[in-house]
RNA sequence: GGAGAGGUACCGAAGCGGCCAAACGGGGCAGACUGUAAAUCUGCUGUCUUAUGACUUCGGAGGUUCGAAUCCUCCCCUCUCCA
């Protein structure tokens, strides 16, 4: 029995960053075993983009960990937090949102979610189910929970205050809305990324305000983007989306730097890649192949949210067409209509190979990044004859043939 | 309520009557190099069927001027100090 908390415990510690409230959880967890109620275990994440990235899949993925350890894991969708902003981590005003738009999102989240989650012995909730019933009255009680010095003892609301930064009235209140959710949904634990340490704290001292045993709270690392220095977010643009295509994700992956992937090894693992652990720590080292580890880690993510036959095709697009500068087995056919005897190659860059205007498809010319059927071009004004099909190259990885009828 | 400071391209930030499509840095794109990368080096980075050309752009709306990102007026927004 106390292997088993043990166990867990150890499970639940695996790759966080901070585990407060540890000691009372334990005898919260022994109790839970012994009567079989499992933990209720909070993660809440604001719809505030449509997409989910590798960046939130650390903490889902620690929490299905914990459904795997018998718990209930509780997905709260910040419906109404997202029409607030949360501040946390942020240098300016987040914007609030539309109302639609946080109703778009959080449909989406469900879908996502359940790629990793068994989405069936979980529990999906809306914070504003209870948010919109609260009244002033409750509201102010509410707030009455902290203070005001405490609210700017903040590390971000600090920094934003000491810099000048505008912060508004309304920021102050995310972290209490946050914490009510913990009460709400009695949570015995809840999850989050180290830039939420203080909303989960302040969960635990209004649950105490509000008569309940205070929530263990367990911080996780926040995963640095594919520029190797910002965390991983939507507004930095650099993320990799998990319903991002298989190819794509894959690309992105290898794109990072070994550091990095380090890094990434280490809050993605989730406790799966254990056979992989000397590949990490020579490559931590800088000895061994961080390529092929690489390669390793990009297929088994690929593999994970979509399967092993698309990680395996993503791998052998990327040897082909990135590594021996090959043309991909699958280049997209278009069929162009000829106007005036022929197609001018700046239209057909824009309006086939994506080019953004006129003026880039110009400059990729002169930057001898166009290629047709393998011959660099290097005048912008040729005309492509009706036939074909044309192999058109445009940088290393925009790639179309081309049917002039 | 009063007094100051400020709003510039994707972001940060110079410019303060013509030489400004707007320095510089970051980002992005392209090329070289490489283990794909990262790092490094080089170039490009508003749009237009490329043009010692035109058009749109410097918070918004007007105005002064041969000419305005630059001066004036009003408005909107942000910050600081005082009350």
């Amino acid at each position: 029995m106390s292997d088993e908390v043990d166990r867990q415990l150890e499970v639940m510690a695996d790759g966080a960053d901070q585990f407060l409230g540890r000691d009372e959880l334990r005898p919260r967890l022994e109790k839970a075993l012994r009567e079989k109620r499992p933990l209720r275990v909070k993660l809440g994440m604001d719809p505030s983009a449509p997409d989910l990235h590798l960046g939130h899949t650390v903490v889902l993925g620690k929490l299905r960990r914990f459904q795997e350890l018998g718990h209930v894991p509780i997905f709260l969708i910040g419906d109404f937090t997202a029409r607030i902003g949360d501040p946390s981590g942020r240098k300016k005003t987040r914007p609030a949102l539309e109302e639609d738009a946080v109703k778009k999102n959080a449909q989406t989240y469900v879908d996502q979610v359940a790629k990793i989650l068994d989405i069936d012995g979980a529990e999906i909730r809306f914070n504003s189910e209870w948010t919109d019933a609260l009244s002033p009255t409750d509201w102010v009680r509410l707030c009455s929970h902290s203070t005001v010095a405490r609210l700017l003892e903040r590390d971000d609301f600090a920094k934003r205050y000491a810099a000048g930064e505008s912060i508004s009235v309304h920021e102050f209140l995310y972290p209490f809305v946050q914490a009510y959710d913990s009460v709400v949904l009695e949570a015995d634990v809840e999850l989050g990324g180290t830039d939420q340490t203080f909303n989960l704290l302040m969960g635990r001292e209004v649950q105490r305000a509000y008569g309940q045993l205070p929530q263990a709270v367990i911080t996780h690392p926040l995963l640095v983007g594919l520029d190797g220095t910002e965390k991983m977010s939507k507004s930095l643009g650099n993320t990799v989306e998990i319903l991002a295509p298989a190819e794509e994700m894959y690309g992105k992956i290898m794109r990072i730097s070994d550091t990095l992937m380090c890094d990434w090894f280490d809050l993605l693992a989730a406790g799966e890649w254990g056979d992989l652990a000397s590949a990490r720590a020579d490559a931590g080292k800088g000895s061994g192949d961080p390529f092929a580890l690489k390669h390793e880690i990009a297929s088994r993510v690929v593999a994970r949210f979509h399967d092993s036959a698309a990680a395996d095709s993503a791998r052998r697009h990327f040897e082909q067409v990135v590594q021996r500068r090959e043309t991909p087995d699958d280049v997209p056919e278009l069929e162009v209509a000829a106007e005036g005897g022929g197609v001018g190659l700046l239209d057909l860059l824009r309006g086939q190979l994506g080019v953004a205007s006129n003026s880039e498809a110009r400059r990729l010319v002169a930057q001898g990044a166009v290629q047709i059927d393998g011959e660099r071009v290097d005048d912008p004004t040729i005309r492509l004859e009706p036939g074909g099909p044309y192999l058109v190259k445009a940088g290393k990885r925009r790639f179309a043939r081309i049917r002039v009828v």
